[in-house]
DNA sequence: CTCGGGCGTGATATCGTCAACATTGGAGGG
DNA sequence: CCCTCCAATGTTGACGATATCACGCCCGAG
């Protein structure tokens, strides 16, 4: 088979017998074309292997069917699930998606390369909130952002970050906890203010005295070093029974802090983490965590910048507490 | 500040008083270019903010500036790094990354999406090799294909893998182990093979008889049930002291199968993993592991592409072996 | 002094598609 | 029966860049 010059609308067109308009109709789908020439345009399209050029569409256009992606690293479980459903929706709608890394030239250069690209939008992908705040942000760009503080320059998109910590937080409460500790996110991100409000609000809502509160940087090594400094002075006069833990990493990590102190969970420390990553499953005890539903904020903020979301809107994805193992009634001290 | 259709070489050329020609140029950097015509024109294109328009170059030339990114899923730690790597070194050459993920329609229809987008390229990403078989592979599109088993349809670009894992293996050895069993990844991966025989022929080339083999499935659930497997009957005849497992996260697991079995690592068990991904040096103990360079080899991949690597011919990355906590000199029972 | 050639630059045609307008033919109303 | 109108299709040109060729100019060799 030798290697043909790609088939060009004017090759299906004369295939076909008809204008190259026609052939432009057919390939867009547009009504005011006959059945029978449609089908006859198809069978051309199929023999000559045509496809469109989207190089030259784009430039007829003004649009290039590509969406910009941005995003700090993929090192992270979230970023990545997240971009993968994003992939998968921008596919579905016809679209690619084309990843920028925020290097060492900060947001700015990513969208930069982007512009340079020709995107028709993009969308910003977790964490990028202090990122964001000191760099200029493209006006001339659709933006949707997921998982940043509310800004009527872009639409935004986030999980319910509060109201789901509140639910691990309440389901504690209801187990009988009295002393909840938290062990949020770092300060910079917006995800980790909403869980660890979501938690205060709930025990204050309750007329509880939160307890203690640790920062981790969302990595299980430091999720180990917090529950460490948690579990430590376990026998004070009001010891913490359960902990709210800001993702699902550094929950393991308290678990496996839990499990070198000789500390039992569920039965001495009950323990929720955030996120239902795919191992959160099969932990030792298996994790009550917080599920995000990465599918649905991928397709809303794919649907945000292709279907035009307003700038300032928001869309809240909600997240269900998923009750497994690490939980349970506090151990009460045999008198 | 009013909304301007975006500047083309037409205008920078009125404004710097020379052809569109000369402009173009400039922004290709073409030598022949006087230098202070060319001084004046980078003057007026950085005045009227101007920067190419790709889809029109691409329409003319013929190349998109785009390499396209196969990938199963990015639910692997592997596999993200992997991305990010490729995106990184692509964004350093000026080329922008378009992820296709293999779906429901399997390879074919990612590679259908790509050739759509019209990419220069397009790099397969990790334990696609299965797939690859089953499906028809594009020959008008330039192949790197990363940890696939060589074939002359592609530029293979790998890990030492049987390397890697003949120096962790060999370092048990040198330590005194004399029974080192393994944990392998699935069937259908190449890497999982290649890691397989490394440790195979490293003990046959010792004079040592092979260890028990157990499988799983990359995850640290899988890990865990072969290590309580592996470790249900250390009291016989001739027990394991060591393993080599085929990646970090399933070491994870056997550690944590360790420890619930009361079983010492590395004092009574040795374990190596392989990856060496962050968490790593926060197991407990730190795992000595060897290291996967995703940063070299997206580079390799990368270049593979873009320079026209030939097809069926390799690249192969070294990966060294990281030495921690997790390995020792087998326990000697007291007399 | 003339001629060849390289260098810097410009003019023109073209890539494949689609928007806008033009054309055709037939149906339907007065 | 004619005129209007609309559906179906065709014609033309432009999107922005670059490949190609052509044009002066200057310099050095003969």
């Amino acid at each position: 088979m030798t290697q043909q010059r790609r088939a060009s609308m004017a090759d299906v067109a004369e295939l076909a017998g008809v204008s190259t308009q026609t052939v432009s109709r057919v390939a867009n789908g547009s009504p005011r074309v006959d059945p029978v020439t449609r089908a006859r345009v198809e069978a051309a399209m199929a023999q000559a292997g045509y496809r469109v050029h989207r190089a030259a569409r784009a430039l007829r256009t003004g649009r290039t069917g590509v969406v910009g992606a941005v995003v700090s690293t993929l090192a992270t479980v979230g970023n990545s699930m997240l971009l993968e459903a994003v992939v998968d929706e921008a596919s579905a709608r016809g679209y690619a998606v084309a990843v920028a890394r925020i290097g060492e030239g900060g947001p700015a250069e990513a969208f930069e390369r982007l512009r340079d690209q020709g995107v028709d939008g993009a969308i910003v992908v977790n964490e990028a909130s202090a990122l964001l705040r000191q760099s200029e942000l493209p006006t001339d760009l659709r933006l949707a952002v997921v998982d940043s503080p509310p800004d009527d320059r872009y639409a935004g998109v986030e999980t319910a970050h509060a109201a789901g910590s509140a639910a691990a937080t309440t389901h504690l409460r209801e187990l009988g906890h009295r002393v909840i500790a938290h062990i949020g996110g770092p300060e910079s991100s917006y995800a980790a203010a909403e869980r660890e409000r979501g938690w205060r609000e709930t025990l204050a809502a309750a007329g509880l005295k939160p307890g203690a509160l640790l920062r981790g940087a969302w990595d299980s090594a430091s999720g180990y070093r917090a529950g460490l400094e948690l579990l430590a002075n376990l026998d004070a006069s009001d010891p913490v029974t359960a902990v709210v833990v800001a993702n699902d990493q550094m929950a393991l990590g308290v678990l496996r802090a839990a499990s070198e102190l000789g500390i039992l969970v569920p039965e001495q420390l009950s323990v929720v983490g955030f996120d239902d990553v795919a191992d959160a499953a099969n932990f030792t005890p298996a994790l009550t965590t917080v599920r995000q539903r990465f599918d649905l904020l991928g397709q809303r903020a794919v649907a945000a910048v292709l279907d035009g979301a307003e700038a300032g809107s928001r869309a809240v994805i909600e997240a269900p507490l998923v009750v497994r193992g690490s939980t349970g009634a506090p151990f009460v001290q045999p008198a």
